[in-house]
DNA sequence: TCTGGGGTCCTAGGACCC
DNA sequence: TCTGGGGTCCTAGGACCC
């Protein structure tokens, strides 16, 4: 049988502003959205006061100001750096481990049978607060399922403090009666608001429910999750990170675009950076898809449209890119509209060495490849922005550029940043 | 006035093949 | 009058995750 662990970091943005700012530590803190948009890290103060997941920053203005709330715009350079030095800390732990997401890994228990798995978990929690300042809570369970059921509950519970260990199957159905159906991992707000209609409403019910029902509406994901919850693996550890299948950048606007130009900069800058994150993982894309959209809040005036390309041969060159993108966005360009959001996809990646070449016009990629991997190097020693296309513009003031106006300082990874004491 | 970004997987249906 | 069966591949859309 197998044991996974779920070590999730508490809060993880805020935890990390915590850590160079303890004057934070017991006060209600949130970090927000790109361009300052919505809270997407809470501290426990601010889930008290009411402030949900994703809200709109202007509809929590008034309780910010009223309670004393603070806000930061999102740090990734900081909040990347401290993600690695937290997994650094969970590998001494266990070889075999995923880092599942920026704040999560999943650790596999298997063969720990000698060991007091709670003890365990809970010198895994000091060390990475030792370690980093990061606060961790970690459940445990005998599938990923129940492993993020056994953490949910131990970040509530006081009695657990931040360690549970549901391994034990007597205690398993007590905790699923806890578990709100919509907090079981795989059920989204679509699923949950069709099973509480048919009277599924915890973990627990939906255990016991009926497994035909199931797998009509959800198919088979939905029958693995059932089966999880009966403590029977059907995801296994995946230990080593897969490349990607599709790589992709988009923005909103702080405020919104009219003008061709504009667009096409913004979007040239987005196409930029996917070609960079590509060559970062020797990939050439043979699909590129362009959107663009108006404000979609506003159902009345909604635009969105998109336009693919298809490549004769997979590339990564950015100027090759940035012109075909070019092409794709003045088919769906329409005059008159407020441009509130564009992106680009790139689909249909190709590993080097794997790519088709065009029997009928076979082309010297060498210089384009050699131009464009001393610009990656210009850039990764200079700085992100330091040689770009003209494309992406010159001014400084593009009003298309995001926004961090409370951003706290890249403490980690800039040495002009340096905390000072 | 103001509302984020980047991914994955599954399924149904259409086109096509023999 | 009466029109089969089995399969693959691709795509769009819908769901989910963080």
């Amino acid at each position: 049988m197998t044991v996974f662990a779920l070590a999730d970091c508490n809060n993880f943005y805020v935890s990390c502003e915590r850590v160079f700012n303890p004057k934070l530590v017991g006060k209600p803190v949130i970090v927000l959205s790109n361009n300052d948009g919505c809270a997407v890290a809470r501290s426990n103060e601010a889930k008290n006061l009411g402030i949900k997941m994703a809200v709109p920053y202007f509809k929590i203005k008034h309780l910010i100001d009223g309670e004393n709330v603070h806000v930061f715009s999102s740090n990734y350079a900081l909040y990347g750096d401290m993600s690695n030095r937290v997994m650094q800390t969970l590998v001494t732990f266990t070889p075999v481990i995923e880092i599942y997401s920026i704040d999560e890994a999943f650790l596999d228990f298997t063969n720990f049978a000698f060991t007091n798995l709670t003890d365990y978990a809970r010198s895994i929690q000091s060390t990475v607060r030792k370690n980093t300042g990061i606060p961790i809570s970690i459940g445990i369970g005998t599938s990923k399922t129940l492993a993020k059921i056994a953490n949910r509950i131990a970040k509530k519970s006081l009695k657990a403090n931040g360690v549970l260990d549901l391994t034990s199957s007597t205690y398993i159905d007590i905790a699923l009666e806890q578990i709100p159906i919509e907090d079981v991992w795989g059920i989204g707000k679509r699923y949950a608001a069709y099973l509480k209609l048919i009277n599924i409403k915890t973990a627990l019910d939906f255990k016991y429910a009926d497994t035909q029902i199931i797998k009509k509406k959800m198919g088979i994901n939905g029958v693995r999750t059932q089966k999880e919850l009966y403590g029977e693996s059907c995801y296994s550890l995946e230990t080593t990170p897969s490349v990607r299948k599709s790589v992709a950048v988009s923005r909103t606007f702080k405020t919104p675009i009219t003008c061709f130009d504009e667009l096409s900069q913004a979007l040239s800058s987005y196409i930029s950076r996917g070609a960079e994150k590509l060559r970062e993982q020797d990939s050439f894309s043979e699909n590129m898809t362009v959107y663009l959209l108006t404000n979609r809040f506003k159902k009345e005036s909604f635009y969105y449209n998109s336009r693919s390309h298809v490549f004769t041969t997979a590339t990564n060159t950015t100027p090759e890119m940035i012109r075909q993108g070019k092409l794709l966005l003045k088919q769906i360009f329409k005059e008159g509209k407020e441009y509130k959001k564009a992106g680009v996809v790139f689909s249909n990646l190709v590993k080097k060495g794997c790519v088709q070449q065009d029997l009928f016009s076979p082309s010297d990629h060498t210089r384009s490849k050699k131009l464009m991997k001393a610009i990656d190097k210009v850039n990764s020693q200079m700085g992100r922005h330091c040689a770009q296309y003209a494309a992406t513009g010159l001014s400084k003031k593009q009003p298309w550029r995001t926004s961090f106006n409370y951003r706290s300082p890249a403490y980690t990874t800039d040495w002009n940043q340096l905390l000072i004491v």
